[in-house]
DNA sequence: GAGGCGTGGAC
DNA sequence: TGTCCAAGCCT
């Protein structure tokens, strides 16, 4: 084992996180959490996830509910689409495997919700395979330690962490390896103000001095409606139909009111464009057959 | 491959 | 107070 190698695992036992998912051995429990996790932090997970498991402890109960129930779940996690993703994915499992998750990137990758990082923390997490994992913590920090870089947003292009990362990866241990190594990105090696005085390899890293903060690119705005992006409408639409009771329905108009204080009919066309896209992506149900359309969750 | 997709805490 | 950011995925 290298001395880069050592510091990280002698680190990790000292300084790494207590999750409930570390040492988990039920791959439904770790695939959940790898969704949750997908760009949300870990705090807000550690709120949602054992109560997401105690409604649905295994993926046959994840098929088996409704999409509904498992969307109103999901509150408070943001990006519900994951929810029908792995709702999708439940489905699919439970009837074409018998609930046994697949073991190889591709066939992980073939599943809704499952990217190429994912599949390969499953790979890692719940069969434990030798398989290097980069998540953006680990992209961040294996870019500050192995190239030089000037400033604290930059980053080296993924192909090229992803070859060194198989380079470093252990010839054993690879799990608390990969696990390290996020908790390092997460706790240490941070976006903003990383903490190189607690770093185990401070040594090694070529960053080490020089990075500089520089003045964020303004974002390109994004699609808004009276100054407030869509993506917050959909998230205030989505949330109130959370708390309609199970299978019931709101007439559009009456929703529209209640996630835009002047809502009017001229808003309307608004609305339905804002439905289609929540309709297209599985999270709600627009009845249009009788005289006046209602929504629902789906 | 760029852009869309929530939510709430940190600074 | 507003902007940034977070265990990515999909089209």
């Amino acid at each position: 084992m290298t001395e880069f190698q050592s510091a990280v695992f002698r680190w990790y036992r000292r300084s790494g996180r207590k999750l409930p998912w570390r040492g988990e051995r039920d791959p439904y429990r770790i695939l959940v959490s790898e969704v949750m996790l997908q760009q949300t932090q870990v705090s807000r997970v550690l709120e949602k996830y054992s109560a997401f498991l105690a409604q649905f402890p295994t993926v046959h109960s994840l098929a088996r509910a409704r999409r509904s129930h498992v969307i109103r779940m999901w509150r408070g996690m943001g990006y519900n689409n994951r929810a029908v993703r792995l709702h999708r994915l439940a489905h699919s499992v439970a009837h074409t495997s018998g609930g046994i998750l697949p073991q190889t990137e591709k066939e992980l990758m073939d599943l809704p919700g499952i990217g190429r990082y994912t599949a390969r923390a499953i790979m890692s997490s719940a069969f434990a395979l030798p398989v290097p994992v980069v998540d953006v913590n680990i992209q961040r920090f294996f870019s500050r330690v192995f190239w030089s870089m000037s400033t604290l947003t930059d980053m080296r292009p993924l192909r090229d962490v992803e070859a060194h990362a198989l380079k470093q990866f252990p010839p054993r241990n690879g799990y608390e390896w990969n696990q390290a190594l996020m908790d390092l990105g997460a706790t240490v090696c941070t976006a903003r103000t990383p903490q190189c005085d607690a770093c185990p390899v401070a040594s090694h890293c070529r960053s080490r001095t020089g990075m500089k903060r520089v003045a964020a690119i303004r974002k390109k705005s994004e699609p808004s409606f009276y100054g407030v992006p869509e993506r917050i409408h959909r998230g205030h639409i989505i949330e109130h139909l959370r708390g309609l009771r199970n299978g019931h329905s709101l007439p559009l108009a009456q929703l529209g009111k209640a996630v835009l204080p002047h809502f009017s009919d001229r808003n309307m066309k608004w609305l339905r464009r804002i439905l289609g896209q929540l309709e297209r992506d599985g999270l709600v149900r627009v009845q249009d057959d009788g005289t006046t359309p209602r929504v629902r969750l789906a």
